[in-house]
DNA sequence: CTTGACCCTGCACCGTGGTTCACGGTCGAC
DNA sequence: GTCGACCGTGAACCACGGTGCAGGGTCAAG
């Protein structure tokens, strides 16, 4: 608080071009700019020339969209919780928790038979030889 | 056993041509053709008039499929076990068991993920208001 | 003020997992 | 033998999640 110019309530914490921003969240500057054209992320604004910038929080907000992929969402599911979480105001409690209720009975669903292959494979692997009617497929099925 | 017109060793379990296969198994034809042409099934036959010919254990067949689908395996990833199943005799064993290993390491992952999210969301469901800083994102990040 | 790295736009292309369409042949019941 | 339901083929098309490329502008170091 003792230096003004070092920081004017901190603001300019240096703005990301694209291509920083690709290199820190792990992902081709050319996926930045599709995930821009599905609502998924924008710039905080444009330089001069027109180059994006982006605040470093993006940096977050690229690998969430990430890991939720990894997880198994599509990028409309996450588009629609970016967009929720971006409008915090626009939330209708109600709806959110019933959403939120069938996935997790979702992900429930999807633990349980995960689980299931799991222990089919760990069978598999503990009993050597191949079944005649493969347990994989038992368990799977 | 007594009854020799009945049935002669019990071969002609009725064939299934693509359209009850389809009904039976929850696809549809087109999927069914497209599966033929990924190498995931194969009519046992044709009759006549070039009608493909399907037993009736086709239908566990496709059914795997679409499981194995859910539980998010790939077509190709399906291909591969059911080609092995198909052929048991060319099964390496210790490939199997490495590739088992594999995959066991890769669910046990994916549910350890998978229920992060569901404690961060049941915990949103319990705690009502939404937090400036989404514990969703948190949880999943 | 040049040079090289970086960025812009728009558009075409890719693999995956199917679906749809046009056009025609087959099959069983009547 | 004819009718409608079903099946065949090939090829186009779709949504998803990106990737690549041409043609051109920007930026900062030297």
């Amino acid at each position: 608080m003792a230096d003004p110019a070092a920081q004017r309530t901190a603001p300019t914490a240096s703005p990301l071009t694209t291509g920083p921003l690709a290199g820190a969240s792990g992902v081709a500057v050319s996926t930045l700019r599709f995930y821009e054209r599905q609502g998924l992320l924008s710039p905080d604004g444009r330089s001069g020339g027109g180059y994006r910038q982006y605040s470093p929080d993006s940096v977050r907000r690229v690998r969430f969209i990430r890991r939720a992929q990894e997880l198994g969402f599509t990028l409309r599911e996450v588009r629609e919780v970016l967009a929720l979480s971006d409008e915090p105001e626009r939330i209708v409690l109600d709806d959110v928790a019933e959403q939120v209720a069938d996935k997790l009975a979702e992900l429930d669903q999807r633990i349980a038979d995960l689980r299931g292959v799991r222990a089919a494979l760990a069978l598999l692997v503990e009993s050597g030889p191949v079944h005649p009617t493969c347990p994989v497929i038992d368990a799977v099925v």
